[in-house]
DNA sequence: ATAAGGGTTCCAGTCACTGGAAGGTCAACC
DNA sequence: GGTTGACCTTCCAGTGACTGGAACCCTTAT
């Protein structure tokens, strides 16, 4: 399978395989032309780290996760704690961001958004009264 | 004003205004010593735009909205419009972020976290059933 | 023989800083 | 006057996870 058919196959681009080879995650084959070669276990590896991406987990994370479903003497302790930490990470920037929602929502309730100069927006950034 | 005062009154590292002046948002006078020096209008100026990046706007858009709020000839619409596309932006992320957020936190509900190696986490992101 | 459409490597850019090195300046104290 | 320590300066490199592009090689079909 040469780097194209793997990425439909995994729907990750090109690009991006080259670069997980370039850091470790995976390590095709090489045919005789110097041509990338994936095998199914490659694919599945590439499938599991798109599913991992897609969820959040960093590069890093994903490489811990890789380890340990190739290791079958795991703990799942270890995958839950990974998974554990991120969720908590994940749920922080979701406070962050709803707050920086309900602020701006409001703001942009209240702006007019005519032709005038007049603005709730520029005067709440420009003094926090 | 030294760089470190307007610092701490801006509550922005020193580092950053240095970056900020870098990239073109501030223009601080300089003293004969070759030290920034920092004026009450550059504070506020770099007081809007510590607002408007806790906000989330990215450092373009703060630029522009910089600009808008030293026009006192602005349309409140070219501000509402940027402030209405962030916000967009927001809610799309938060969407994102609370969809990994249920995934992730039913994976971690059913991992029971022990010394045994089978694990529904590694499972979902090996197979989509 | 050539042209299209793969593949390869390597370098630079993204975004918004942040760390660190190398060196100049200032205020205070002995 | 000399020295210490805290400040200031610039410049370069690194972060994360790619992405774009250049320059070049390989394969397949015409």
């Amino acid at each position: 399978m040469n780097i194209s058919q793997a990425a439909e196959a995994t729907n990750l681009p090109s690009k991006t395989i080259r670069y997980y080879e370039d850091i470790g995650l995976i390590s095709p084959d090489r045919g005789a032309n110097g041509y990338r070669s994936f095998s199914d276990t490659h694919i599945h590896q590439l499938t599991f780290l798109a599913r991992a991406r897609a969820l959040g987990f960093s590069v890093e994370d994903c490489r811990s996760l890789l380890a340990l479903w190739e290791d079958r003497d795991r703990a799942s302790a270890d995958v839950r704690n990974i998974a554990q930490k991120h969720l908590t990470a994940i749920e922080a920037k979701i406070v962050d961001l709803s707050a920086m929602r309900d602020t701006l929502g409001n703001l942009v309730k209240t702006c007019a958004g005519d032709d005038r100069p007049d603005c709730p927006i520029l005067k709440s950034l420009s003094s926090s009264d």
